[in-house]
DNA sequence: CGATTGCTTAGCCATTGCGCTAACTATTCA
DNA sequence: TGAATAGTTAGCGCAATGGCTAAGCAATCG
């Protein structure tokens, strides 16, 4: 349940940078090469690689290679952990909102009998 | 549609850490003060209060403050963002698994035509 | 009133992140 | 074999991150 939590460490940071989130969404697309994912990229080769290294350390993308050409494939399984993660939190506060009702319900009980005015606007 | 993008970046940085996803998912209890939500972690009251800000900065909660109190609450919609990054990112994938499929129907076309080796004949 | 509480501000410091160039290795091509 | 191709390694520089202490301030308490 909570062992995911360092995992989603690096997960959470991989995804936290643009060049990478573009690869990841050029892979949904299919296997690519180093030298075919680089390719919009303004920076330097050895910069790339670095977002590469980071998403296959993370175990979002797996790479291969095949004579001198590095394939990347995605490993869609890992987003699951993001998916988990929201799916608990949303658990939480969605079952928070039902006791929050009972609380704006108590309210509407208590306007009845002050009624008057709350709290100055600032 | 891709004007998410540079919030993405800051949501996920915002995620990317166990105290800051730890203070959400209290958050997810119901709204609490900086004291309250500091109270788990060790760390400097400072150095919680960069979380809070970082988390505040990206939308992630709202704060406000009633006396010398400063209570915090989820900002859920937030994450929405990062809903819609996942959904985006799995449609991509499971329209490329289609075409892959298709792939997998040529392969084993051809098979049949070059050697027999396979379930050919049932 | 003065003391305590609950942040807040201001800085310092070590580590990490993300870009670069230069030079190197290992295929593959002519 | 020699030249081009596709990554790779090594190291540098700067900005951002995440922790700290010390000191400040406004609200509340005794």
């Amino acid at each position: 349940m909570e062992h995911y939590s360092s995992q989603l460490n690096g997960i959470f940071q991989a995804l936290a940078d643009p060049t990478r989130r573009a690869v990841l969404r050029q892979l949904g697309r299919g296997p690519a090469s180093i030298g075919e994912l680089a390719q919009p990229f303004e920076m330097a080769l050895p910069s790339f690689m670095k977002h590469i290294h980071l998403l296959e350390d993370n175990g979002l993308i797996r790479t291969r290679k095949h004579g001198r050409v590095r394939t990347c494939t995605l490993e869609k399984a890992r987003l699951a952990a993001v998916d988990d993660w929201l799916s608990e939190q949303r658990a939480l506060w969605e079952a928070r909102t039902d006791r929050l009702e009972q609380f704006v319900i108590a309210d509407l009980d208590k306007d009845k009998d002050m009624d008057g005015n709350k709290e100055t606007s600032k």
